[in-house]
RNA sequence: GGGCCUGUAGCUCAGCCAGGUGGAGCGAUCGGCUCUUAACCGAUUGGUCUGGGGUUCGAAUCCCCACAGGCCCGCCA
């Protein structure tokens, strides 16, 4: 059974609610998608709703290395109430919000999203706020067990945002005249919170079990760093039950995605993949495949570079089973990489291999696809399927632009290249040249003459087909070279030769 | 110090939850397509399942103990 359809089976309702959380204080990345997806594919499982819950009135810690000096001055607020980066979003959570909930969008995630400083705008944490703090001695006594630390004397589970500052948890806490806190901030400001309205925020401990009180959430994936012991399901799941009377919901721990050789992705540390930038070089179907394919304990290398073909292939390989109807793990896991439904018909596609070569031959996309249908590698010319094309084509692009190792690409050469050519290889060429007159110019025929004009030479086959790369590429290797010579303008290629013989 | 995960073919991993004669892909090797390869087809090759105990008629799978690696433990997915 798949990973989602066995942890959809331990969920204890029928319509089971699930949530996921984003800290939108950086550039949201694949890492954090595996989140999105994981509870995602177990709503599809369970057939229940999915919920993203921001933690926009989570205060801004420190300054990160994309933010300008100016940021300096807006550590401590809620990243809700601190102006947006680029100046086009309402404020900065919203910046970095509104790129992931697009590409969530072309991931074909369903799902409401919630802003928590929305939440506490609304009143909708004051009856869990004032039980917090109606039994704060309790709650900080599950914080000391947990976790082995000792908590200050003026520990407070509720952050009132100081008035005149704006910053949170910078206020020592004096009291509690329901609904107000009152404080003393760090600013010398001397002030009060109303419990109803977003004028401050559970601290993380105790909002995280508030929220599953307050929406009844059944089932919850997060990090691994929440499960460490002492962490805050430890925390969390007894704050709950014994303070709020309710139970923790289902929950399932997801592992890290690392880049290949650079360790777990971190927005803070640079080593990251913005979600955006992944859906410009990988079909979100696939995107949706890396994360299926593994159960989420399991932790993932993602490698963008050559890794990308191998993890295409792979889908490709698991669409075939599927339509095969062969193992049903991995069908399930084909299903739910599905952005929408699965196709009705196998789709029939040009391997990915090739068509990394293809786009790198043909400048025209129709060009390819005219091919493919005339080689019989596509058979019937269905819209869906050029459209898939067409959309795979564009990815290879931002790919070979972007991450593809040096060994997989090659470009055109306008002029000759230094090439030194031994006799062997000018003698091949120059016999070469001459047996094009009155050829056809076709891709199969010119291959043909590659051979005939070897075997007469007497040169190295191998060498014989590197000589055309060296002088047309640059490089000792290269595509198919009949197919690809007869793409190319017949006296260009003849000027090259005859050019590259006598130099 | 505590926690989670991983250790299976040269490489990447599946199989473990519900024990019943070890799998896939890639690679390599060989062959084919008068077509070089990074494309395609076919075949072959491949492993004391990290080690040691235990439970069992039977263990890669369950239990215990080691060893090695990764990550997490104010906030962070």
């Amino acid at each position: 059974m798949h990973w989602a359809d066995v942890e959809a089976e331990k969920i204890d309702s029928k319509k089971p609610l699930i949530a996921t959380g984003e800290a939108p204080s950086g550039p949201i990345h694949l890492g954090h998608i595996r989140e999105v997806l994981t509870g995602e594919a177990i709503s599809r499982a369970s057939d229940g709703d999915l919920i993203l819950i921001v933690d926009s009135f989570d205060p801004l810690r420190r300054s990160y290395p994309f933010l300008d000096d100016s940021y300096v001055d807006q550590i401590g607020k809620p990243l809700s109430e601190i102006p947006c980066i680029c100046g086009e979003h309402d404020n900065y959570a919203e910046h970095f919000m509104e790129p992931f909930l697009e590409s969530l969008d072309e991931l074909g995630v369903d799902l409401k999203v919630k802003y928590a400083h929305e939440m506490y705008a609304k009143g909708d944490y004051e009856d869990a706020t004032r039980r917090m703090i109606e039994n704060r001695d309790k709650v900080a006594k599950i914080i000391e067990e947990e976790t082995g630390r000792e908590l200050d004397d003026d520990w407070f589970p509720y952050n009132p945002i100081c008035s005149r500052c704006g910053e949170i948890g910078n206020t020592a806490v004096t009291g509690f005249d329901d609904p107000y806190v009152i404080y003393d901030c760090g600013c010398g400001y001397a002030g009060k919170a109303d419990i109803r309205k977003a004028e401050g925020k559970l601290a993380w401990r105790g909002d995280w079990p508030a929220r599953w009180w307050i929406l009844g959430i059944d089932c919850e994936p997060f990090g691994k760093d929440h499960f460490a012991s002492g962490g805050s399901w430890d925390t969390g799941k007894r704050i709950i039950k014994e303070i709020l009377g309710s139970e923790p919901p289902h929950h399932v721990v997801y592992e890290w995605i690392q880049l290949k050789g650079e360790g777990p992705m971190s927005s803070s540390t640079g080593v990251a993949i913005k979600t955006e930038d992944m859906l410009k070089m990988v079909c979100p179907e696939v995107l949706r495949f890396l994360i299926m394919n593994s159960k989420p304990k399991t932790h993932i290398d993602f490698d963008p570079g050559l890794g990308i073909l191998d993890l295409v292939d792979e889908y490709d390989h698991t669409e075939d089973i599927y339509f095969e109807g062969g193992d049903e793990d991995r069908s399930r896991t084909y299903e739910l990489s599905q952005v929408e439904k699965v196709p009705e018909k196998k789709p029939q596609r040009i391997p990915y291999r090739h068509l990394v070569n293809l786009v790198q031959i043909y400048e025209d996309r129709d060009a390819i696809w005219d091919v493919a249908l005339n080689t019989g590698q596509i058979q019937e010319d269905r819209k869906e399927d050029h459209e898939r094309f067409e959309e795979r084509a564009d990815k290879v692009k931002f790919w070979l632009e972007n991450h593809a190792p040096d060994m997989v690409k090659f470009s055109l050469k306008k002029e000759l290249p230094p090439v030194d050519l031994d006799e062997d290889e000018k003698t091949f060429l120059e016999s070469y040249l001459k047996s094009l007159e009155g050829c056809g110019w076709k891709g199969e025929d010119l291959h043909r003459l590659v051979h005939e004009n070897a075997d007469e030479t007497g040169i190295n086959k191998g060498k014989a087909f590197r000589s055309f790369y060296k002088i047309l590429l640059g490089k000792d290797k290269g595509p198919r070279l009949g197919r690809f010579l007869s793409q190319l303008e017949e006296e260009f290629v003849k000027q090259r030769i005859s050019e590259a013989v006598s130099s």
